[in-house]
RNA sequence: GGCCUAGUGGCUCAGUUGGUUAGAGCGCCGCCCUGUCACGGCGGAGGUCGUGGGUUCGAGUCCCAUCUGGGUCGCCA
């Protein structure tokens, strides 16, 4: 049934053929997109990873077998034609790169024949995900998944070429490697050699680039696979891939510099973006004052207000007993919204809740400059009135207040004020605003373990001006951390890393590490800085999460040849799966038998 | 683990307050057509409505459970 290609070479892609080629003759393959019958004339667009090509075929240049071939293409059949480049003598189609030229078919091969596929292979695909996952290989056949996964190579190439350029070098890290229960959860690995002893994929390569600037590589990169066994989201998958560097002898600028200077070229070269430098930097304490978010999308305004001091001492109880409990007051301004329907804002409410709000309190002025308002009745018109003017609320305003501990009002409102947007359209979907977040809090108090983590990692050096705080006020301890925040999406981040022994010693025993556990899990590092080891910094990109901001898919998925599901699960492969109970014996483990008995 | 949402021919969907043989477009199959490109014409096949219970004289439509996708909160140092 299947022809050889034996004798054919291709010549060229199918958009790679051009009006200047008229009259030669090509080899082309690739897939029948589409058949057109029209008798004694057949048309066939035949697609390949460039593109589409039309073919043309009479039976008066082709011979009766190959036409005869020919009336039987359907979609997907896999071929090879040779044939003449000609210029259309019917009308242009101005929808295809190629639509000025056709191939006037001699020769056709059908190299391999196609079941009908389970759905079409088509730009913007309708079909449900778990249909275009379990026949993924179909899938990726699709024109817009394919510019995306080129997209993704360029960049790469792109990304590479950039930091040879600046003297980088690209040092592969282990994927089997020691487990560290700090942070997310580790995918583990058992070790036939060693019964019941595991190892980790890694979460991120950090500790071998720190060891590898201790080993004086000065700079490093590497497009890291990395493993983190938590639960997916649209923009999260179990296995993801990093643009991770690490650089000697360094301060926040230079790292800043260099990666302002790669974003730059590489946004040029893959969507014609011109990025001016140097990119805004913002603290996290304005980022959070401000947009209540540690990545706020600056597209847009309706800004958060603290308006802790004009609520002071009023009637309202829900605004008052937040401020006695250390809490704060605060309000964004959603412009000419007042007369949203009632609806639409318990729906807002709810919203907020999902966050961990009690409730949204809201002040609408009205357009006669009355207000309409939740809570009202415990307030006197003169401090309704100071309130909307401490919000700048101008009448056919809607003010939204959220009252609690500043965590939860930076996040429920940081998080109502893209809602709003989203539902309003407030940003310009082509507008890209780049942003650095500095001075983040080195430590983050947590109230499950009763103890500080590590906002970014235990390897994270404090600010110099702060380091005097370590042991009376750890939370007050800003750190030497950056992120790379692009329209409110985090696309990357680092810090200075500590290099001296006392110091990483000291943030172990902040972070509630016994020396013995620190030497445990960490020994290797701690020795290693025994050494001489350089001042290094460093930063991560989520390579994924780039690939998606420049193609503007609205899922990770589409930037990933071979994805993952919602729970962690390959719908192609059936991964993960059983395995044979000879693999378990070798391995030396037993599967428990999960007791769920109601 | 919680919440929201979807699951009807190969694909995408419609299916009124539960009521006679479950519809459409595309695709598929056959015949015809020498300039189509969302080709066209004629004819045809194909579903019992994710699964399992239940309510009812009667369920795609109501109830319960469950499976599978998607979104999200928790989680992601």
């Amino acid at each position: 049934m299947a022809e050889s290609m034996k004798g054919l070479k291709r010549t060229h892609r199918c958009t790679e053929v051009a009006k200047e080629q008229t009259g030669q003759t090509v080899t082309v393959m690739g897939w029948v997109q589409k058949s057109r019958n029209k008798g004694g004339i057949i048309f066939v667009d035949l697609r390949d990873r460039s593109g589409i090509l039309q073919l043309i075929f009479e039976e008066a240049d082709c011979g009766a077998e190959n036409f005869g071939k020919a009336e039987r293409l359907r979609s997907e059949f896999c071929v090879a034609v040779v044939g003449t480049v000609e210029e259309r003598s019917g009308a242009v189609n101005t929808n295809l790169k190629t639509g000025e030229i056709e191939i006037r078919a001699k020769e056709l091969r059908i190299l391999s024949e196609a079941q009908t596929p389970p759905f079409p292979v088509e730009e913007n695909s309708k079909t449900r995900d778990e249909l275009r996952l379990k026949y993924r290989f179909l899938d990726l056949r699709r024109p817009d998944i394919q510019r995306n996964l080129i997209l993704r190579s360029q960049v790469a190439a792109s990304v590479r070429a950039f930091l040879v350029e600046e003297g980088f070098l690209e040092i592969e890290t282990p994927m089997l490697m020691k487990s560290t229960p700090e942070g997310a959860r580790d995918y583990l690995v058992p070790s036939r050699v060693h019964p019941g002893s595991f190892y980790a994929l890694p979460q991120s390569p950090q500790l071998f680039k720190q060891l590898l600037m201790c080993s004086g590589y000065d700079r490093y990169f590497q497009l890291a696979r990395c493993f983190r066994d938590e639960d997916l989201r649209a923009d999260r998958q179990p296995e993801f891939t990093q643009i991770d560097m690490e650089l000697s002898f360094v301060d926040i600028d230079d790292v800043i510099d260099v990666n302002e200077r790669l974003l730059k070229k590489v946004f040029k070269e893959a969507i014609g973006l011109d990025i001016l430098l140097p990119i805004q930097r913002m603290t996290w304490q304005e980022a959070m004052d401000r947009f209540g978010s540690d990545k706020p999308d600056t597209r847009f305004g309706m800004e958060l207000k603290d308006v802790s001091q004009t609520v002071a001492g009023c009637g309202f109880g829900v605004f008052t007993s937040a401020l006695e409990n250390g809490g704060s007051v605060r309000g964004i301004n959603a412009k000419g919204q007042a007369a949203m329907p009632r609806k639409k804002i318990d729906a807002l409410v709810e919203f907020a809740k999902g966050f961990g709000a009690k409730g949204l309190a809201y002040l609408a002025v009205q357009e006669d400059g009355s207000f309409k308002s939740s809570f009202a009745k415990f307030m006197k018109e003169e401090e309704l009135s100071a309130l909307a003017e401490a919000m700048e609320g101008q009448p056919g305003d809607l003010l939204l207040f959220a009252a609690d501990k500043n965590k939860v009002v930076w996040d429920v409102l940081g998080n109502l004020r893209l809602e709003i947007a989203r539902k309003l359209e407030l940003f310009d979907k082509n507008q890209f605003n780049f942003l650095w977040i500095t001075e983040f809090p080195l430590l983050e108090w947590s109230e499950e373990q009763n103890r500080f983590v590590a906002m970014h990692h235990p390897f994270t050096m404090p600010m110099e001006e702060d380091l005097d705080k370590l042991d009376a006020n750890p939370g007050a301890v800003r750190a030497k951390a950056y992120d790379i925040v692009l329209n409110g999406t985090e696309l990357g981040g680092g810090s200075v890393r500590i290099f001296q022994n006392d110091i990483q010693e000291k943030m172990f025993e902040v972070l509630g590490f016994t020396k013995e556990q620190a030497r445990e899990q960490f020994g290797f590092l701690l020795e290693a800085f025994k050494y001489g080891v350089p001042p290094h910094a460093g930063l991560a990109y989520g390579f994924d999460r780039l690939i998606m901001l420049m193609t503007g898919a609205d899922s990770i998925r589409e930037v990933i040849a071979f994805p993952k599901v919602k729970d962690a699960s390959d719908l192609m492969t059936n991964a993960p799966d059983t395995v044979d109970d000879r693999q378990l014996e070798e391995l030396g483990i037993r599967i428990g038998v999960a007791k769920e008995e109601e």
